[in-house]
DNA sequence: GATCAACTTATGTCCGACCTAATTTTATGT
DNA sequence: ACATAAAATTAGGTCGGACATAAGTTGATC
């Protein structure tokens, strides 16, 4: 198990790597900074960044397991008389109160870097996915069975998610502020949440 | 302009590399044949493969152009009196009695390939972002205004889809032959669709 | 304090993506 | 028919990310 320092030096270099990357990568954009180059400016070897880092993106995307987890968690721990899309949209309300950063709100130049960057979109793109299927599989879980509707149902609760998130990027993008950006995610949240309620909105109401 | 022989002979090398390369990808995995070995194969440099193809998986998705942009087309010509749903809904049905090959049903080898590269899942989730957005430039189109809300809708649309395309490739993986693939495509689009039907059953109905 | 395990580094290979210049093939005008 | 222009193809090279291996270094443990 882990001892004190050994562990935490790790930590530490870890996220000073991270920390470093990230900034040169909005400064100058992703592909145009090679990983040696974050190796130089942080002071380790190329090798200590591709051993902490497998792929080049986890630079950038270091915390995606929280955003893969959310929304099965949400659903996995919402409260007896409350409906899938009860628990997603109270969860999202709640994530907007407390600026929480995994719904796309960040700043200008990070919007930018991601939305410039071919490989990071991929890796966006890839995240959501893991979230919508770890979803689906939560929900499958507590219905007991696996079914195509079962993944429509993710899908769409996820897709609400996403197109929010993406509202959210073109906003940071266009330079507005947080407040300006969270108070339009709100309202479009209650359209978007809203017109799946007729289609889902009893769905799985926890006993 | 193109001047016969010289665009059929393109057109004509163009394909013979990418069935070339399809077969070998089919038989060996995409990421255990290299550019090299499809050039060496199919009797060119690798600078012509490279030429003709910008990047590796567009040797195996040569026409993702059809499927981004078939649901937009689907929106666009669709008959007076019907909803979106509707029109997306009946042209499952058709494209399902042609089998058509957008649908996701294929030979086991082929949706085993797509299933275990990395590489070509990337391109199938841009090819499905790219569907979707195309999807709701077409439906903003013909509301005037783009919205959270029109992009909601083309979502849950393109999301239908999608998953019913994830369930042909999980089939077509299990080796199930095309005729029950269609069978359990149709049973489960009755119930994905009819998931829609009271959210959106209504919306943009044509005049 | 010596030993072991874990972390880091140096070095090198492989492949996809890209560039440039040279060569071959096709099309066109006289 | 032939020369010339245009386009396709090729050869050879660079670069970066991913990966493998072995050697070196540092923290942990008895």
């Amino acid at each position: 198990m882990p001892s004190g320092l050994r562990e935490r030096r790790k930590q530490e270099t870890r996220l000073a790597i991270s920390d470093i990357a990230t900034a040169m990568f909005a400064d100058q954009g992703f592909d145009a900074v090679t990983i040696s180059q974050v190796a130089d400016a942080a002071g380790v070897s190329k090798m200590t960044v591709t051993n902490y880092f497998a792929h080049k993106e986890d630079l950038v995307f270091d915390r995606a397991g929280e955003i893969i987890d959310g929304l099965a968690t949400v659903v996995a721990t919402r409260s007896p008389g409350e409906s899938l899309l009860d628990a997603v949209r109270r969860d999202y309300a709640a994530a907007l109160a407390r600026s929480d950063a995994t719904l796309g709100i960040s700043s200008q130049r990070f919007a930018a870097m991601v939305a410039t960057s071919p490989v990071l979109l991929a890796r966006v793109r890839e995240i959501l996915e893991l979230r919508e299927q770890t979803l689906a599989a939560a929900i499958a879980a507590e219905t007991g069975a696996d079914s195509v509707l079962v993944r429509c149902v993710a899908a769409q609760l996820a897709a609400v998610h996403r197109v929010l998130a993406a509202e959210a990027s073109r906003r940071s993008q266009a330079g507005q502020s947080r407040e300006e950006i969270k108070a339009a995610l709100a309202a479009a949240a209650e359209h978007a949440f809203g017109l799946l309620e007729p289609a889902i909105g009893g769905y799985l109401v926890r006993r």
